[in-house]
DNA sequence: GAACTATATGAGCGAAAGGTAATATAGTGC
DNA sequence: GCACTATATTACCTTTCGCTCATATAGTTC
Protein backbone atom coordinates (compact mmCIF):
# COMPACT_ATOMS: atom_id res chain seq x y z
CA UNK A 1 0.00 0.00 0.00
CA UNK A 2 1.19 3.33 -0.84
CA UNK A 3 2.50 1.76 -2.98
CA UNK A 4 4.19 4.88 -4.93
CA UNK A 5 6.02 6.45 -7.64
CA UNK A 6 7.48 9.56 -5.28
CA UNK A 7 6.86 12.61 -7.75
CA UNK A 8 7.91 15.39 -5.90
CA UNK A 9 5.86 15.82 -2.63
CA UNK A 10 2.89 14.61 -4.26
CA UNK A 11 2.39 10.59 -4.29
CA UNK A 12 0.66 8.31 -6.85
CA UNK A 13 -1.26 5.73 -5.01
CA UNK A 14 -2.14 2.84 -6.75
CA UNK A 15 -5.35 0.34 -6.38
CA UNK A 16 -4.61 -2.28 -4.34
CA UNK A 17 -6.30 -5.65 -4.66
CA UNK A 18 -8.46 -7.13 -1.99
CA UNK A 19 -5.97 -10.54 -1.49
CA UNK A 20 -3.24 -7.83 -1.07
CA UNK A 21 -5.31 -5.82 1.18
CA UNK A 22 -5.39 -9.01 3.45
CA UNK A 23 -1.84 -9.85 3.09
CA UNK A 24 -0.78 -6.73 4.37
CA UNK A 25 -3.36 -6.44 6.90
CA UNK A 26 -2.22 -10.07 8.31
CA UNK A 27 1.17 -8.86 8.39
CA UNK A 28 0.36 -6.01 10.56
CA UNK A 29 -2.15 -7.67 12.81
CA UNK A 30 1.14 -10.35 13.37
CA UNK A 31 2.83 -7.35 15.13
CA UNK A 32 -0.36 -6.37 17.07
CA UNK A 33 0.20 -8.79 19.94
CA UNK A 34 2.38 -7.72 22.57
CA UNK A 35 3.95 -11.17 23.26
CA UNK A 36 4.66 -11.58 19.83
CA UNK A 37 6.59 -8.16 19.85
CA UNK A 38 8.27 -9.12 22.83
CA UNK A 39 9.61 -12.56 21.61
CA UNK A 40 10.63 -10.47 18.05
CA UNK A 41 12.39 -8.26 20.60
CA UNK A 42 13.84 -10.82 22.26
CA UNK A 43 15.28 -12.11 18.67
CA UNK A 44 16.77 -8.91 18.00
CA UNK A 45 19.72 -9.80 18.93
CA UNK A 46 20.37 -13.22 17.58
CA UNK A 47 18.97 -15.97 16.87
CA UNK A 48 17.53 -18.12 20.07
CA UNK A 49 16.07 -21.59 20.84
CA UNK A 50 12.68 -22.00 21.76
CA UNK A 51 13.18 -23.00 25.83
CA UNK A 52 15.40 -19.01 25.66
CA UNK A 53 12.78 -17.86 23.98
CA UNK A 54 10.23 -19.07 26.90
CA UNK A 55 12.45 -17.64 29.56
CA UNK A 56 12.86 -14.28 27.69
CA UNK A 57 9.11 -14.19 27.11
CA UNK A 58 8.03 -15.04 30.47
CA UNK A 59 5.22 -16.88 28.12
CA UNK A 60 4.44 -20.79 28.47
CA UNK A 61 5.64 -22.77 26.25
CA UNK A 62 2.93 -24.01 24.17
CA UNK A 63 2.04 -20.14 23.74
CA UNK A 64 5.56 -19.39 22.37
CA UNK A 65 5.83 -21.83 20.39
CA UNK A 66 2.22 -21.26 18.56
CA UNK A 67 3.45 -17.63 18.29
CA UNK A 68 7.05 -18.18 16.64
CA UNK A 69 5.32 -21.10 14.03
CA UNK A 70 2.72 -18.42 13.37
CA UNK A 71 5.36 -16.26 12.77
CA UNK A 72 7.98 -18.48 11.12
CA UNK A 73 5.19 -19.59 8.31
CA UNK A 74 4.20 -15.76 7.81
CA UNK A 75 8.05 -15.36 6.35
CA UNK A 76 9.00 -12.96 9.71
CA UNK A 77 10.91 -15.27 11.35
CA UNK A 78 13.86 -18.59 10.34
CA UNK A 79 13.70 -21.92 11.65
CA UNK A 80 17.04 -23.80 12.45
CA UNK A 81 16.88 -27.34 14.11
CA UNK A 82 19.88 -28.73 15.83
CA UNK A 83 19.20 -31.90 17.62
CA UNK A 84 16.93 -31.77 19.82
CA UNK A 85 16.19 -27.65 19.53
CA UNK A 86 15.01 -25.06 17.11
CA UNK A 87 16.31 -21.76 16.45
CA UNK A 88 14.47 -19.20 15.71
CA UNK A 89 16.11 -15.82 13.60
CA UNK A 90 14.95 -12.77 12.33
CA UNK A 91 14.33 -13.62 8.70
CA UNK A 92 13.06 -10.54 7.67
CA UNK A 93 14.94 -7.56 7.97
CA UNK A 94 12.23 -5.45 7.66
CA UNK A 95 10.94 -5.72 11.20
CA UNK A 96 13.85 -3.37 12.46
CA UNK A 97 12.94 -0.21 10.37
CA UNK A 98 9.10 -1.52 11.21
CA UNK A 99 9.75 -0.88 14.74
CA UNK A 100 11.78 2.02 14.71
CA UNK A 101 9.70 3.72 12.36
CA UNK A 102 6.30 3.02 14.93
CA UNK A 103 8.94 3.27 17.76
CA UNK A 104 9.47 7.02 17.07
CA UNK A 105 6.60 7.91 15.84
CA UNK A 106 4.71 6.84 19.48
CA UNK A 107 7.80 8.47 21.01
CA UNK A 108 6.75 12.02 19.14
CA UNK A 109 3.33 11.72 19.80
CA UNK A 110 3.80 11.21 23.30
CA UNK A 111 6.02 14.22 23.64
CA UNK A 112 3.43 16.23 21.92
CA UNK A 113 0.81 15.45 24.11
CA UNK A 114 2.77 15.97 27.09
CA UNK A 115 3.26 19.20 25.78
CA UNK A 116 -0.17 20.06 25.31
CA UNK A 117 -0.82 18.24 28.32
CA UNK A 118 1.46 21.16 30.40
CA UNK A 119 0.42 23.99 28.53
CA UNK A 120 -3.16 23.08 29.41
CA UNK A 121 -2.34 22.81 33.20
CA UNK B 1 11.06 -0.92 19.63
CA UNK B 2 14.15 -2.12 17.76
CA UNK B 3 15.32 0.84 19.72
CA UNK B 4 18.57 1.42 18.77
CA UNK B 5 21.99 2.83 18.13
CA UNK B 6 23.53 1.17 15.37
CA UNK B 7 27.54 0.92 15.74
CA UNK B 8 28.42 -0.69 13.02
CA UNK B 9 25.85 -3.67 11.93
CA UNK B 10 25.55 -4.33 15.09
CA UNK B 11 22.13 -2.75 16.83
CA UNK B 12 22.47 -2.60 20.51
CA UNK B 13 18.70 -3.06 21.31
CA UNK B 14 17.17 -1.69 24.42
CA UNK B 15 14.98 -3.23 27.09
CA UNK B 16 10.77 -2.06 26.21
CA UNK B 17 8.42 -1.54 29.16
CA UNK B 18 5.33 -3.48 29.00
CA UNK B 19 3.23 0.08 28.59
CA UNK B 20 5.17 0.56 25.98
CA UNK B 21 5.26 -2.80 24.22
CA UNK B 22 1.07 -2.94 24.11
CA UNK B 23 1.26 0.84 22.87
CA UNK B 24 3.83 -0.73 19.59
CA UNK B 25 1.12 -3.34 19.93
CA UNK B 26 -1.89 -1.72 19.44
CA UNK B 27 -0.56 0.70 16.61
CA UNK B 28 0.31 -2.60 14.95
CA UNK B 29 -3.15 -4.12 15.41
CA UNK B 30 -4.87 -0.87 14.07
CA UNK B 31 -3.45 -2.06 10.83
CA UNK B 32 -3.99 -5.37 11.16
CA UNK B 33 -7.45 -4.83 9.45
CA UNK B 34 -8.20 -4.99 5.71
CA UNK B 35 -11.19 -2.57 5.89
CA UNK B 36 -9.01 -0.01 8.13
CA UNK B 37 -6.35 -0.34 5.42
CA UNK B 38 -8.93 0.60 2.92
CA UNK B 39 -10.01 3.87 4.50
CA UNK B 40 -6.03 5.04 4.82
CA UNK B 41 -5.53 3.73 0.81
CA UNK B 42 -8.44 6.26 0.12
CA UNK B 43 -7.07 8.53 2.52
CA UNK B 44 -3.30 8.41 1.08
CA UNK B 45 -4.47 11.11 -1.73
CA UNK B 46 -5.73 13.92 0.31
CA UNK B 47 -8.43 14.49 3.03
CA UNK B 48 -12.03 12.97 2.55
CA UNK B 49 -15.23 13.08 4.45
CA UNK B 50 -16.84 9.87 5.70
CA UNK B 51 -19.63 9.89 3.30
CA UNK B 52 -17.17 9.79 0.92
CA UNK B 53 -15.49 7.24 2.41
CA UNK B 54 -18.18 4.85 2.97
CA UNK B 55 -18.19 5.07 -1.17
CA UNK B 56 -14.85 4.55 -1.62
CA UNK B 57 -14.85 1.53 0.93
CA UNK B 58 -17.64 -0.16 0.68
CA UNK B 59 -18.53 -0.63 3.76
CA UNK B 60 -21.53 0.54 5.75
CA UNK B 61 -21.72 4.32 7.27
CA UNK B 62 -21.57 2.35 11.18
CA UNK B 63 -18.59 0.53 10.80
CA UNK B 64 -16.85 3.43 8.74
CA UNK B 65 -17.30 6.08 11.32
CA UNK B 66 -16.30 3.49 14.26
CA UNK B 67 -13.17 2.74 12.43
CA UNK B 68 -12.08 6.31 11.53
CA UNK B 69 -12.78 7.36 15.44
CA UNK B 70 -10.20 4.33 16.46
CA UNK B 71 -7.40 5.54 13.89
CA UNK B 72 -8.25 9.24 15.14
CA UNK B 73 -7.66 8.39 18.64
CA UNK B 74 -4.59 6.86 18.32
CA UNK B 75 -3.70 9.91 16.62
CA UNK B 76 -3.15 7.96 13.14
CA UNK B 77 -5.86 10.09 11.74
CA UNK B 78 -7.21 13.96 11.82
CA UNK B 79 -10.46 15.27 12.05
CA UNK B 80 -11.81 18.49 10.95
CA UNK B 81 -15.46 18.95 11.30
CA UNK B 82 -17.07 21.45 8.45
CA UNK B 83 -20.76 22.63 9.15
CA UNK B 84 -22.34 18.98 8.37
CA UNK B 85 -19.69 16.87 7.49
CA UNK B 86 -16.45 15.59 8.70
CA UNK B 87 -13.17 15.14 7.15
CA UNK B 88 -10.66 12.77 8.09
CA UNK B 89 -6.92 13.05 6.56
CA UNK B 90 -3.61 11.41 7.36
CA UNK B 91 -2.32 12.76 10.91
CA UNK B 92 0.93 10.36 11.16
CA UNK B 93 3.61 10.66 7.93
CA UNK B 94 5.04 7.41 8.96
CA UNK B 95 1.70 5.39 7.68
CA UNK B 96 3.15 5.75 4.38
CA UNK B 97 6.45 4.53 5.21
CA UNK B 98 5.12 2.02 7.40
CA UNK B 99 2.95 0.24 4.33
CA UNK B 100 5.48 0.90 1.93
CA UNK B 101 7.91 -1.26 3.75
CA UNK B 102 4.98 -3.98 4.19
CA UNK B 103 4.13 -4.09 0.33
CA UNK B 104 8.05 -4.07 -0.81
CA UNK B 105 8.82 -6.85 1.95
CA UNK B 106 5.47 -8.89 0.90
CA UNK B 107 6.73 -8.24 -2.82
CA UNK B 108 9.96 -9.75 -2.58
CA UNK B 109 8.33 -12.70 -0.25
CA UNK B 110 6.15 -13.57 -3.41
CA UNK B 111 8.89 -13.05 -5.98
CA UNK B 112 11.13 -15.49 -3.76
CA UNK B 113 8.32 -17.98 -3.23
CA UNK B 114 7.72 -18.08 -7.12
CA UNK B 115 11.34 -18.42 -8.10
CA UNK B 116 11.46 -21.49 -5.54
CA UNK B 117 7.97 -22.54 -6.93
CA UNK B 118 9.27 -22.81 -10.21
CA UNK B 119 12.86 -24.16 -9.23
CA UNK B 120 10.82 -27.27 -7.32
CA UNK B 121 8.25 -27.89 -10.36
C1' DG C 1 -39.40 24.70 14.83
C1' DA C 2 -40.02 21.02 11.30
C1' DA C 3 -37.94 18.34 7.89
C1' DC C 4 -33.70 16.79 6.28
C1' DT C 5 -28.72 15.31 6.01
C1' DA C 6 -24.28 13.74 7.95
C1' DT C 7 -22.09 11.50 11.56
C1' DA C 8 -21.81 9.09 15.95
C1' DT C 9 -23.28 5.69 19.35
C1' DG C 10 -25.56 1.71 21.91
C1' DA C 11 -26.84 -3.12 22.00
C1' DG C 12 -26.30 -7.53 20.51
C1' DC C 13 -24.43 -11.29 17.62
C1' DG C 14 -20.98 -14.33 15.75
C1' DA C 15 -16.37 -15.30 14.44
C1' DA C 16 -11.58 -15.07 15.29
C1' DA C 17 -7.76 -15.39 18.27
C1' DG C 18 -4.96 -15.76 22.53
C1' DG C 19 -4.16 -18.50 26.63
C1' DT C 20 -3.65 -22.96 29.14
C1' DA C 21 -3.39 -27.86 30.34
C1' DA C 22 -2.56 -32.20 28.73
C1' DT C 23 -0.59 -35.06 25.37
C1' DA C 24 2.02 -36.26 21.21
C1' DT C 25 6.28 -36.23 18.53
C1' DA C 26 11.16 -36.15 17.74
C1' DG C 27 15.75 -36.51 19.14
C1' DT C 28 19.50 -37.76 22.75
C1' DG C 29 22.19 -40.73 25.91
C1' DC C 30 22.49 -44.73 28.63
C1' DG D 1 14.62 -50.30 24.46
C1' DC D 2 14.11 -46.91 28.30
C1' DA D 3 14.37 -42.62 30.56
C1' DC D 4 14.84 -37.93 29.48
C1' DT D 5 14.64 -33.36 27.13
C1' DA D 6 12.95 -29.98 23.67
C1' DT D 7 9.33 -28.73 20.76
C1' DA D 8 4.81 -29.19 18.62
C1' DT D 9 -0.10 -30.15 18.69
C1' DT D 10 -4.87 -30.96 20.35
C1' DA D 11 -8.93 -29.58 22.80
C1' DC D 12 -11.07 -26.27 25.30
C1' DC D 13 -12.25 -21.88 27.41
C1' DT D 14 -12.52 -17.03 27.31
C1' DT D 15 -12.08 -12.66 25.59
C1' DT D 16 -11.73 -9.53 21.99
C1' DC D 17 -13.36 -7.46 18.02
C1' DG D 18 -15.56 -6.53 13.69
C1' DC D 19 -20.10 -6.10 11.88
C1' DT D 20 -24.99 -4.70 11.70
C1' DC D 21 -29.45 -2.68 13.06
C1' DA D 22 -31.57 0.80 15.18
C1' DT D 23 -31.37 5.16 17.26
C1' DA D 24 -29.27 9.47 18.91
C1' DT D 25 -26.88 13.82 18.09
C1' DA D 26 -25.47 17.83 15.55
C1' DG D 27 -25.99 21.00 11.95
C1' DT D 28 -28.52 22.96 7.83
C1' DT D 29 -32.49 24.93 5.32
C1' DC D 30 -36.93 26.37 4.84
Amino acid sequence: MATSCKTGSRVAVRPLSEEALEMIARRFALLGEPMRLRLLHALFDGEKSVTALVEASGGTQANVSRHLQAMAEAGLLGRRKQGLQVFYSIADPTLFQLCELVCGSLEEKLARDAKAFARAG
